[in-house]
RNA sequence: UCCUCGGUAGCUCAAAGGAAGAGCGCCUGACUGUUAAUCAGGAAGUUGCAGGUUCGAGUCCUGCCCGAGGAGCCA
């Protein structure tokens, strides 16, 4: 007999069918017995009697246990009592592998315990929901960009050094040779845009900095995008794109999920490109009459990025940063030396920057008075000059990262939970 | 690295220097429409670790370990 999934039960109405799953909880009453099953896909409250459940399998259930592996027979019923509109009259029952004393129960739990748990914690229903809503935004990144005429290509994890100097490194005894955990495929974007014209890099980056936040993991995914002959405007223009794609394709496609959620989806509703643009200067100047202090010339922190994401209802690009607070590569504004063609892009809600990106330099000189300004060392970055020498072009990109992005679009506080197997400072288990 | 808070049953938490407890989970029993079902009973403890003060320490003191929130840091 062929399975069903419990995502397609609506097209088995009075039909037998089989469901493989996992029990999800269970209620008694002694001669009726509720059985929610899981099987990946959804779940669905299967109602055992007397009546309609053979013997055998009705005294199984007094000992099935949470999360009990479990293949179960019966007729699909439409219902209006159950949360799915779905029920399950079982017939029969039967048990793959037992499961005593599950550690997660329907209470509340504390983070460490359920983090030292992920590995089962990921069964739940909400962090089911926000990782089917990740699958979904890769997905869709994808999808954006191929659309596009962009190309994917794989940047590599070993580095031989860094790709911003003052960033902390993952350190790796490479055969004798010290290497890196990259921490950014930026640099192998700008090489492949001029192999491909336009491209894209998707994979984990990592850092080693002791921050300590709900914004911060050691181990991360982002999305970069690289045209070759493109400036700021462009790469503004198809950051803002893809997110309002994004958003769109979560509404459309994890509409269920976000209802585990409870995100309150008239935010993302109304959100569409272009989004409010305003520069570095002014942003600071708003900063201070939102009232958190900040000077010319300093970063945003996490209650000045709060307050200017706060104060528009849909992402917010704040372009023009000095040159000192973005990296070597970002080209200056034409006549204005202190600033670059930089941009990020603010989420709303408090959520932060989820892009980050601009035109990069393209002249050598420029370029290698700025590394050496910065002691960069130029012996590390030759192939990278090298570019500038063989038909050196204008081109930008940016990098989106995918668990803050996830994060705002699910609602949630904190991005360990929108990565399976979070990894943050002092935790790489399991 | 700094600041603040915390560590007691499998889990979430209570016990204001004087007999270690509750809810959930688990075990036993009752119940034919439950929605974190309910009801009755039961088992379950090296109070993070080491030292100290005290007649007496889960509680006070010192050091350490672990966790959380935030700051700093952060293509």
């Amino acid at each position: 007999m062929k399975y069903t999934y419990i995502e397609n039960i609506a097209d088995f109405v009075d039909k037998e069918v089989e469901i493989r799953g996992w029990v999800y909880n269970k209620r008694s009453s002694g001669k009726i017995q509720f059985l929610m099953v899981r099987d990946g896909t959804g779940i669905i409250q299967g109602v055992a009697t007397e009546k309609d459940t053979e013997p055998e399998s009705f005294s199984l259930m007094d000992n099935l246990d949470q999360e009990s592996s479990v293949i179960v027979r019966g007729r699909v019923r439409e219902d209006k009592r159950a949360p799915i509109g779905y029920e399950l009259s079982i017939g029969s029952l039967e048990v793959v592998g037992e499961s005593k004393d599950y550690p997660i129960t329907p209470k509340s739990h504390g983070v460490d315990f359920l983090l030292q748990n992920r590995h089962i914690w990921i069964r739940s229903s909400k962090q089911w929901a926000i990782l089917r809503i990740r699958a979904e935004v890769v997905k869709a990144v994808e999808d954006y960009l191929w659309e596009r005429g962009f190309m994917r290509f794989d940047a590599p994890i070993f580095t031989p050094s860094a790709c911003e100097g003052t960033t902390t490194l993952f350190e790796v005894d490479y055969f004798g040779e010290p290497a890196y955990l990259s921490q950014s495929g930026q640099l192998y974007c700008e090489a492949t845009a001029s192999a491909f014209g336009r491209v894209y890099c998707f994979g984990p980056a990592f850092r080693a900095e002791k921050s300590k936040t709900r914004r911060h993991l050691t181990e991360f995914w982002q999305v970069e995008p690289e045209i070759a002959y493109a400036h700021l405007d462009d790469s503004i223009e198809l950051a803002s794109g893809m997110i309002e794609y994004l958003i769109e394709r979560v509404l459309i496609n994890r509409k269920r999920e976000l209802e585990v959620l409870e995100r309150n989806i008239s935010l993302l509703e109304g959100i569409k490109s272009p989004f409010p643009r305003i520069r570095y200067k002014d942003a600071v100047k708003k900063v201070n009459e939102l009232g958190e202090s900040m000077n010319f010339g300093e970063d945003f922190g996490a209650p000045q990025e709060t307050v200017i994401g706060k104060n528009y209802d849909s992402p917010v690009v704040v372009t023009h940063f000095p040159r000192e607070i973005k990296a070597f590569y970002m080209r200056k504004e034409p006549g204005n030396e202190e600033l670059t063609l930089s941009f990020d892009i603010l989420a709303p809600e408090g959520y932060g920057e989820i892009v980050g990106g601009g035109e990069r330099e393209f002249e050598a000189e420029k370029l290698k008075r700025e590394i050496k300004e910065r002691g960069l060392g130029e012996d590390a970055f030759k192939w990278y000059i090298d570019l500038r020498k063989y038909g050196s072009v204008p081109h930008a990109g940016f990098g989106l990262g995918i668990e803050r992005t996830v994060a705002w679009l699910c609602g949630i506080t904190h991005i360990r939970q929108t990565i399976p197997f979070p990894r943050t400072l002092g935790r790489a288990y399991p």
